[in-house]
Formats: structure tokens, sequence, C-alpha cells
DNA sequence: CTTGACTCCGTACCCGGGTACGGCAATTAC
DNA sequence: GTAATTGCCGTACCCGGGTACGGAGTCAAG
């Protein structure tokens, strides 16, 4: 049973594309081509692809997830400072959208008081 | 006093070819070229580009500051259903980025934890 | 033994919002 | 009058994370 490029992408659910991208980016190795057939990957390239996966779900680009790969047998405080900067960085992006929010719904609550259709104070204050 | 596109980038702290890319994208008019000289900008184009800068902040993409800008005389209500997409999509990402704030949290309260140096809980959880 | 599915490889393209470059024309400063 | 800025115009490039395409080679089923 070989495990040939498009099982690894179907195992993982995701596009065979991605997996050759990750190749280029330098994420995980190519396997060695065999003389004849395919090429074959690993239980290892699985479960670091696997790894990059999580590590997008938490927000770390390809870049940082480099690191991460690279930091593997690293002391724990060089990860965490990585996460920290992670996590300011989440909540500044909160900060802004909470601001967004705000003046998104203070424009709406404006023209649900408006009673002339003729103007519209999103526009009007876009327009200041 | 020709107010040239020179004067218009630097009146709204913007780059000259920003102006260009906005005539580009069809969110501006580009002034006719007149014979001699170079062209003139008009303070309905400034203006124009002062709303497509304050629409930004709001978080609309150039493309929804296109339909912002065409529905300048049309009735509020469709000026508000933009708005109020826009603020559920800010919701949403609020939603998502609070979710990887918990999860980034959750891993550093067990880094702190973590007296062994030779692991990190945070890459043994991408392990899995 | 043929046909369809898969792999391999290089390259180009997508989105969004610009930025940069290069060569020429026109204008302004000294 | 000449040098240094600007303007004009087309085109290409940047980021990030892929996706798509086209033409071989290879493999497996009927």
């Amino acid at each position: 049973m070989t495990r040939t490029i498009s099982k690894v992408a179907k195992a993982l659910a995701i596009n065979v594309e991605t997996v050759r991208f990750y190749e280029r980016r330098g994420l995980i190795a190519q396997p060695p081509k065999p003389e004849i057939g395919y090429r074959h990957y690993s239980d290892e390239t699985v479960s670091r692809i696997r790894f990059i996966k999580r590590a997008q779900e938490l927000g770390f680009t390809l870049d940082e997830i480099a690191n991460l790969l690279s930091l593997n047998d690293q002391p724990c405080s060089q990860v965490q400072d990585l996460a920290e900067h992670k996590l300011s960085a989440v909540r500044e992006k909160m900060a802004h959208l909470r601001r967004l929010e705000k003046a998104l719904k203070r424009l709406l609550a404006q023209c649900q008081e408006n009673d002339d259709a003729s103007y519209c104070p999103i526009i009007d204050s876009l327009q200041l």
C-alpha cells in the first residue's frame, strides 16, 4: 500500500496542489522519487502536515509555522514567545473590530431614526 | 493654482500611485488631459477619495465602496443593507478571534505550569 | 491492450490593495 | 537656459495561501 500524494491529500482533506505547495515552501520534505513509479509519503510527513493545519487554525502564518517546526526540539520558551506574540496580535485585531462594530452600530442607529427618504446618514457621514 | 495629482495625494496623505490605482479601478474619474500641461483634479474628486478612505476605515472593501458611491442618491435602505452585512461580517470575525484567543491562552497557561524543559505543551498539542 | 485515473513538473493565475519601475513629456526652480 | 521635479503611461511586482493548467509519464481495471 504505497501512500501516494492523493492519498495524503484525501486523508487530510486538502488539495494535492496544497501538498506540493508545502513542498515548494519547504514546510515538508519532498520524498525521493523512485526509479519507477510515484513518490511515497511517510507517516511523518502526514503528521507534519497535520501539525501545519492545526497551527493554521490557531492563526499562525506559514512562515511562523516553519519557525515552530524548526523549534521542535528547542526550549518551550521560544514557542511561548511566538504564541504570546500571536495572542497580542489577535487581541489587537479584536480591538480594531470592536471599534468598527461600534461605528457601524452608531451609523445604523442613525438610519433607523431617519424618516427622510431623501438622504442617508451613512453616506452623509462619509462625505463630511 | 492647478491641483495636480501630487497635490491631491499630499492633501490626502496617500500615494500618487494610489490615486491612479483608484482611477484604474473606476472609483474616481480621471480628469481630462488638457492640450498642454497636466491633469487638474477637482474638489469633487478630492472629496470622493476622502469618502473612499473613510469607508475603508469602516471596513468596506473597494468593491463595496464602488457600490456605496453608486448608491449615493439611492434610498437609505440599500446603504443600510450593506452596513448590516458588514456589521455581521465584523461580528463573525470577532467571534473567530475570540476562539483563537481562548485556545492560545489555554496553551500558554499549560506552558506556565510546565516545569519540564524537554518538551512544550504547545508543540505537543499540535502534534497529536 | 486500451482507456481512464493518477503523478510529475513547471509555470501562471487568483484575491485585495496597492507599490514600483522605466522612459518620455512638461513644468518649475534657480 | 538648464537642471531637477512632476506628470503620464504601461506594465510588472509585492504579500499570503493557495489553485489551475498543460503535457508527459505511469499505473490499474476491464
